[in-house]
DNA sequence: GCTTGACCTTCCAGTTGCTGGAAGGTCCAG
DNA sequence: CTGGACCTTCCAGCAACTGGAAGGTCAAGC
């Protein structure tokens, strides 16, 4: 199977599949005698892997954490919960961060005219001015 | 005023304020004899703007539309308030693709024992396995 | 007057996770 | 045998900094 074939079966595009083969999150694919790299259906699996870890905001090398953990068969769950417990903590606290931003600038276009006029509580907080 | 100082000020680091000359979203800063960059209090409040700013996660160049605004005294506050709505959006998109993936985790992380043995729903959902 | 340490300067490289494009090789249908 | 759709590698660029090297400057203390 080439790559661009891989690509349409796992939703990786072909550049990010080499991209991946390039940093190491996946091995060099075997190659056929035109050196167009070959892939099997197991390539297609991992890729698919990869790609719904990503999808939920895993990064790179922890989706190399959690590709380890799945071909190993001596895992333990624990350490697979503890992993994607620690993303949740993550993704909360970026939740927070945006909420917080919301609710900022909420207040802030709520106070503000949005007419033809210069003033704008917008701005006047950017720059500082007390309220 | 040298760079330390805005940098202490301003609450934006020196490698940044230098960075941000670079790229034009500050105009480039006088210069004293001995070549070290000269401000006064108004780049230092200018600064501060660009950090309050970034810290409501408006990006560089949306920071250099609001600045332009700031400066602008014939601006209009419809202007200014289309920015903030625009960029509220964006924050908004972002809570929900966040929220999903907090979603989609926590009920996997709930599905997994967290034990010594391999199982793991959240390994088997990766892999793509049918629930 | 000289050292020392805290400044400052520029420039280059690295981060994260790709994506686009150029230049060139390969394969297959008509 | 030609054309288009593949494939290959390599280089560049995005965002928004951050770290570090190599070197200049300044001011305090001995």
């Amino acid at each position: 199977m080439n790559i661009g074939e891989v690509a349409a079966r796992s939703g990786v595009p072909a550049k990010t599949i080499r991209y991946y083969e390039e940093i190491g999150l996946i091995p060099p694919a075997d190659r056929g005698s035109n050196n167009y790299r070959d892939y099997g259906t197991r390539e297609v699996e991992t890729l698919r892997f990869v790609q719904r870890a990503r999808s939920l905001g895993f990064g790179v090398k922890e989706v190399a954490g959690l590709l380890e953990l799945y071909r190993d068969r001596r895992r333990t769950s624990r350490e697979v919960k503890r992993l994607a417990k620690q993303h949740i903590a993550e993704i909360e606290r970026k939740i927070v961060e945006l909420e917080a931003m919301r609710a900022t600038l909420a207040e802030l276009v709520e106070r503000c005219h949005g007419d033809h006029r210069p003033d704008c509580p917008i701005l006047a907080d950017l720059a500082g001015e007390p309220r």
